[in-house]
DNA sequence: AGCATAACGCACCGTATAGTTACTTACACA
DNA sequence: TGTGTAAGTAACTATACGGTGCGTTATGCT
């Protein structure tokens, strides 16, 4: 036996053709790669590495290093607004709906880490992958449209002040969550403490909800 | 003739040896280069041709690519802050003086646009080039000193609210100028509208004003 | 003028990297 | 059961990259 034949001549190892399984394997390696050392820093050769799949398989499936990357970037965006819809916002009181959005957006950012690094490196280069992805105008759009709704309902019921603007409020909702963990590592030098502590998260998402609601509310 | 030995036989180039004026041309060249491309994708050779310096100088005065890094970056950290000072916040009426902070922010990131990336870089390395800056430490704690004092100085006027933490509210400051510029790429993408121009740029700095108010003044 | 030193430049190196070529193997379906 | 097609693999390539060895030249000082 000069050469082993990966599959063939040892033990348990029954690999089987999943090409959906490979797929997704190859994502979530991706994810990891790309999250730790950005697009450029990300290889191939360690994606494909921890995917257990091969590197042929990766071009077969994305075509390039960037397109593997914007289908990546594609999936996130897809699974932040379905858990985003699924708070139901528009089934809860206007005060609680906005305390909920803001909370979930903190939670989502600490269950996913790798969200944040992955826009990052789509600004550096310039939007180009997700530019003219008709998918992700559409969600975004319907997701304007839900925060619209909540503040006029708010509104209505005379609890959030008039003339907020949904893409505004959104905006800003965002930076205070994202900013805090994406400028964590220089953040930590700057003010001297430990951004991921439990204390120091507590306190974050409650000054947080506090901004977001002087912000909107009335009083 | 075989060789042209550079400076000599040519004409009006007087070349002449400036090592402060070879350094401060690799930082800039650097500047652009790392804001542009990011720390894995900036190319040295990039920068010591855009410099019209020698490769090998690039390497005499900061060693490395991450020691030119760690130069260029701290130089940033100093001249962000030494601008701050200049605002003499101090002699200021409070709620004027928050205001002044919150627009020298903006306007520090529209006139400085590679601040931003290369802060974004030093996070996706973990603060490594920075972490253990003594120079960066001392600035930094200063700086958090005059936001307290001004802090403490509204509310004994009666005009801020009581119980503010500077940090938090630095954070927030940084965070909704900061995030409004680092992705106004995907952020255009997803609200459909140019993040850049001159009517969106208003209307953003007025709303982020409005939100510091809200938050720290009384009402 | 003579000289030590610092500024500068060319040409090169080893390696890591994205992407490819040419092949083998499993599986769905006839 | 035979076969076309898609899944999977290993070995390779061209090149671009960070970094360096070594020699040359300007400048300040005596």
């Amino acid at each position: 036996m000069p050469l082993e034949k990966s599959r063939a001549s040892s033990s348990t190892k029954k690999r089987v053709r999943d090409a959906e399984a490979t797929k997704l394997r190859i994502l979530e390696a991706a994810k990891k790669e790309f999250a730790r050392n950005g697009l450029e820093g990300a290889r191939v050769d360690t994606i494909a590495l921890d995917a257990k799949a091969n590197k042929r398989m990766l071009y077969h499936y994305f075509k390039s290093k960037d397109g593997l990357f914007r289908t990546l970037l594609e999936r996130e965006y897809l699974n932040i607004r379905e858990e985003e819809t699924k708070l139901n916002l528009e089934n809860l009181p206007p005060r609680t709906a906005l305390e909920t959005l803001v909370r979930f957006t903190w939670e989502y950012y600490i269950a996913n880490p790798e969200f944040i690094t992955l826009v990052n490196s789509e600004n550096l280069c310039q939007a180009v992958h997700i530019r003219n992805s008709p998918t992700l105008k559409t969600i975004s759009q319907k997701f304007i449209r839900r925060i619209q709704s909540l503040l006029d309902r708010g509104v209505r019921e005379n609890i959030f002040r008039e003339g907020i603007d949904a893409a505004q409020l959104n905006i800003t909702i965002a930076s205070i969550n994202y900013y805090y963990f994406t400028n964590r590592f220089t953040g930590s030098v700057i003010f001297e403490r430990d951004f991921t502590a439990p204390e120091a998260l507590k306190e974050r998402i409650a000054f947080n909800i506090e901004t977001i609601c002087r912000l909107v509310c009335k009083n």
